[in-house]
DNA sequence: TCGATTTATCGATGCGTATCGACGATGCGT
DNA sequence: ACGCATCGTCGATACGCATCGATAAATCGA
């Protein structure tokens, strides 16, 4: 592997010249910044990392951390994940894969051993146990998600009241009056992410100033429970029934319950999931969704946590970032009475 | 952050005398490894990774290249990428994520740089233009999947012609003299990763030595299509049918177009699956699957990687390991005659 | 034309660790 | 009691880069 310093050589400069050609720290003139990328080119020449970090105290690596294998919301997990790498590279960074389970004390070793200039931390609860660790690390942590108590921190997320609010402003323009909500699955709920009560405190306000009733009711990940909690909806319903559901394992379940008591979302029933715009498509009936906007999400994550590291200065920040939601009109809602 | 420097003086040692208590290449007395243990407890210190990467020409960091976002599939990848992050940290090392649009050129980079010392590739085409590039990196590179052209590498997959013998198998001892098996969804055909090949191959080959007729049906993302083919199978099959669908998406349409058609699992029709235990056991039916380990797949390919990493001996490796698959028994498919 | 600036480059040093050779201390056999 | 191997520790050096101060060269003003 070449170094600096054969490529100071074979360019007939310093090394050191080499090092500002590289970082544009100093004025290099053009004919000697020419030479050297020369005899980058020719030697092919990458700096090494290892050496940089010690020398300029930065590794340009984030670590992410991502939460225990639930074995469900898998595939969401990934496409954060996806998105949050590519992002860090248009930054000219790097991702390090931290598990959930080292616990907290991995968040120690990677920032103690400085692999790593900052942190992102995915899936954040209620009361995380990472959290008070996560405050006496010095360098950069940026949540995702929100947790009881974000004094001192960094956090950014879905605005998920927004998108409680929009779902039943929707569907009350829409003409309806009782709108009934799946609530997430309990294997969520559980884990003790606030967003589920986010979103429902933005639908209850919505329903309360818009005058319409909103029942809840336990998510589930099997048949027989959504299918109850349809059948209490469905007698609890004059006129059109409406639901929703923002959680994508039961929303396609729903599906499957409505269609066998015979009932087509867009005609008989309204219906709002949460789903990529390319697999709403997909379904039977074209879904009207709530985006929660994952990758806008990931994205700004990057993006904030590369502002702080940018700015070095040690104080600690705090700030709290939410990503609108978007509501889109596929068939799978009722359309609101001409003129609305 | 304190140095090794400060836990030696803190401990009353030369600096060489803490890394080699760290390192255990040297004997050390009893007595002072307890004072520099007690210095390196005192003081938390851990060694500052960049040094130890310049000093040791070793990262102990692996990239792991993942492919690009497919939109689907992304929950089995996000379970290869959980279960490597986790193994790598048992071997002592981390996981550095490699995006696929980065290309080729990002396997130059992050080993040109030194950031990593081993690279495993993820979802391998038949022809895969990073297969080049890695054939030429003076690093170990740690395939999972196989190659058109495997030469001068090592790789490591699941063995799905195993699989598609099994699935045969099982099916023809329970009976079934016709079995339709229903290929991938065409977004992972269309791929060129060639474990279809292998699969069908392992299928046709057991087929034809148990007299079993096979009949492929194209897979697909919708309905439609699915409904077509089983309609077809139907036809074709004499007594009750069986129904192969490797592709998870691909069972879950398969499941509603037979309970549309009033089939129940394990009663008038067969059907394997691919699908872990648990959500097989979560299925209306409980789902029979074949399993193609992608947990024992990332552990064994972190392994293999590690060795390598250790022996570090240049000579060009070149190794094909087949995890071997399992089929379980579950409701969907019809009993063995007594005996048997 | 000569000193005062500015510009471009060089040399030296430090970052924190691993490792090698050296050296004093200890234990051995005779 | 003396030479000799062994054990435990130290000091010095290298790893590759960033950065600082210094210096030589070029530019300018008067």
């Amino acid at each position: 592997m070449p170094t600096s310093k054969d490529v100071a050589q074979a360019a007939g400069v310093a090394q050191s010249t080499v090092s500002y050609v590289l970082s544009g720290k100093r004025p290099i003139s053009e004919k000697t910044r020419k030479k050297v990328e020369a005899a980058i080119e020719e030697l092919t020449y990458q700096p090494n990392a290892g050496a940089r970090a010690l020398a300029g105290r930065r590794t340009r690596v984030i670590g992410l951390v991502i939460p225990f294998i639930p074995e469900l919301e898998m595939a969401s997990l990934m496409e954060f994940v996806s998105v949050i790498a590519s992002t860090a590279r248009q930054f000219d960074h790097d991702i390090l894969l931290v598990t959930e389970d080292e616990g907290a004390a991995g968040l120690r070793r990677v920032v103690g051993q400085q692999i790593c200039d900052g942190l992102i931390l995915m899936q954040v609860e209620d009361e995380d146990e990472r959290l008070p660790v996560a405050r006496t690390l010095n360098v950069p942590v940026l949540l995702i998600g929100i947790p009881r108590d974000p004094s001192g921190l960094v956090c950014i997320d879905a605005d998920f009241e927004m998108a409680g609010d929009q779902c039943i402003r929707d569907l009350a323009s829409a003409g309806h009056s009782v709108v009934s909500i799946i609530e997430w699955q309990p294997a969520v709920v559980n884990r003790h992410v606030n967003y589920v009560d986010r979103f429902m405190r933005g639908a209850d306000t919505a329903a309360e100033s818009l005058g319409v009733a909103v029942h809840h009711f336990p998510g589930g990940a099997d048949v027989a429970i959504i299918s109850e909690s349809v059948d209490k909806a469905l007698a609890a319903t004059e006129g059109v029934p409406a639901f929703i559901a923002p959680d994508r394992t039961i929303q396609d379940i729903l599906r499957r319950a409505l269609t066998a008591r015979g009932l087509t979302p867009g005609v008989d029933v309204s219906v709002i999931g949460s789903a990529s715009p390319t697999l709403a498509e997909l379904q039977p009936v074209p879904l009207s969704t709530i985006d929660l906007r994952p990758k806008e999400v990931s994205r700004r994550a990057v993006k904030i946590i590369c502002d702080l590291l940018e700015t070095e200065n040690q104080g600690p920040h705090e700030s709290l970032e939410l990503v609108p939601t978007v509501i889109t009109h596929r068939a799978s809602t009722l359309r609101p009475p001409h003129g609305s």
